[in-house]
DNA sequence: AAACGTCAGTGACGATTCGTCATTGTTAAA
DNA sequence: TTTAACAATGACGAATCGTCACTGACGTTT
């Protein structure tokens, strides 16, 4: 009467991230909003039904895809979190993570956005949902320690009576909306507009801080000449991948 | 062999307007995710081709909505532009009015976060993307004239380096970020998480416009309090509405 | 070893939704 | 009245979705 396991966990994770990647290639190649079901399944060694099992719809499989991409940016997060520099720096530098992950991987950071979508959360599994609020908080948690490293080496004090997580807040915002607003300039070589979003998050994001009174001032340090060594230093691969799509982060206009 | 001109302009762009409050109604009670052609079609006085020949398709009409929905909020933005006080005062309550459109009219916010999807702006008409850029641009110009002001009666001087569209860029963005990451908690009543929009939006802006040095600084004046009167004066109906929702601004938990 | 039960896998199928287009109706000039 | 251009219709084919009845494989029971 014992039933029998016939499948083991990890055999249907691998499935799981064979079909994400399937329909990750297919989103680059066709955009977003031409992939279907029918197409994912022939490119997999699955049958409809299958593919079925692991995910209830088309919304729940592109929740799954952003789920998969927030964790490639939580490892990039954490690693500028782990680089060695004064904590406001190093939050400066996590927003530039950002920055380099929406212009890297555009198909997932469109996902991403697009997963944000009620017409997506709406059909997708509770399963996913939750999944994908896990992986927020953990997101979140990288930014948290560097703020707390701020307050420990009083560079920063906690400004208006707010508390750690709505600062944490305030800087996920603000980069956010940014690099949201500036996607689709994100991947062109010349920008049109007259705003260069690398520009506008450094800029904004030192005005952010400059207002918390997070030290050191912009008026007493070089905060861009900094910027540009530790890049070099933290993501050498990611740049030098950038480059090879023909785009490159320009500090040269701004000071 | 003068071709005849049977359908004026006006005309038109009644039917258009009753095409986009349909399916706005039905947004409103099904979903976004369920709204389809053949439900706005049943709702309407025309049959489907005619529909068609406003709309080049669904994605076409969700761009119309988003653009329809943009000049709502353009006005509230012109509201406050016009209001009569300080210019970082007048900039503060213009976010407050994004969040009131975000609280009273979801539906409408929800279409032009969608509409900001590739899948959605990959299937439209030029004609209403181009219109969408238009509108978007008009209300960049409220936040711009509040802008000038500050800096034509000196308690804003552009820091860093940057000019005024980038400093309109700086809090559009930032306001954005905020609602739209906490618009899923705009509607309830009671927060589940410690973030409060009202209240995350009103630091943030703060801490941004004491970071550009714009005056007069949190520290010299009690905005809040300003705020909440400016607020009470110029949209007293917004605030009943809200209000009349079960949900309320609440200014008493922060000072 | 035969019968049985359970579960993974399959893909044909019905249902839904989309957008088109051949047809019909309408208007005003000739 | 005829005609030409425009407007409106809704039946239809195509695309896509998600389901479900069936098959087969494997372990357990008899």
């Amino acid at each position: 009467m014992t039933p029998p396991k016939l499948l083991d966990d990890k055999a249907l994770k691998e499935r799981e991230l064979l079909i994400i990647n399937t329909a990750v290639l297919l989103i680059q190649r066709n955009g977003i909003e031409n992939l279907t079901m029918d197409k994912v399944v022939t490119q997999v060694p699955f049958s409809k039904g299958t593919v079925y099992k692991h995910f209830v719809g088309k919304e729940d499989l592109l929740l799954a895809i952003s789920n998969h991409s927030i964790k490639v940016l939580g490892d990039l997060f954490h690693r500028a979190y782990q680089f060695k520099g004064c904590a406001r720096s190093r939050m400066l530098l996590l927003n530039f993570s950002y920055l380099i992950y929406a212009m890297l991987y555009p198909a997932l950071f469109q996902t991403v956005l697009c997963a944000k979508s009620p017409n997506v959360v709406g059909k997708s599994s509770e399963k996913h949902i939750n999944e994908g609020e896990r992986l927020e908080i953990k997101l979140m948690t990288s930014i948290h320690g560097i703020v707390e490293d701020g307050l420990a080496d009083s560079s920063l004090e906690l400004p208006m009576n707010m508390d750690i997580q709505q600062l944490c807040f305030s800087n996920w915002s603000m980069a956010y909306g940014a690099i949201t607003l500036l996607s689709s300039e994100v991947e062109q070589c010349s920008g049109r507009t007259s705003l260069i979003v690398e520009r506008e998050l450094f800029n904004l994001s030192n005005m952010l801080y400059d207002g918390m009174g997070w030290k050191p001032f912009t008026k007493d340090r070089s905060h861009c000449a900094e910027l540009k060594i530790a890049l070099a230093e933290l993501f050498p691969e990611e740049l030098a991948q950038i480059k090879a799509k023909g785009r490159e982060l320009n500090f040269d206009s701004f000071s």
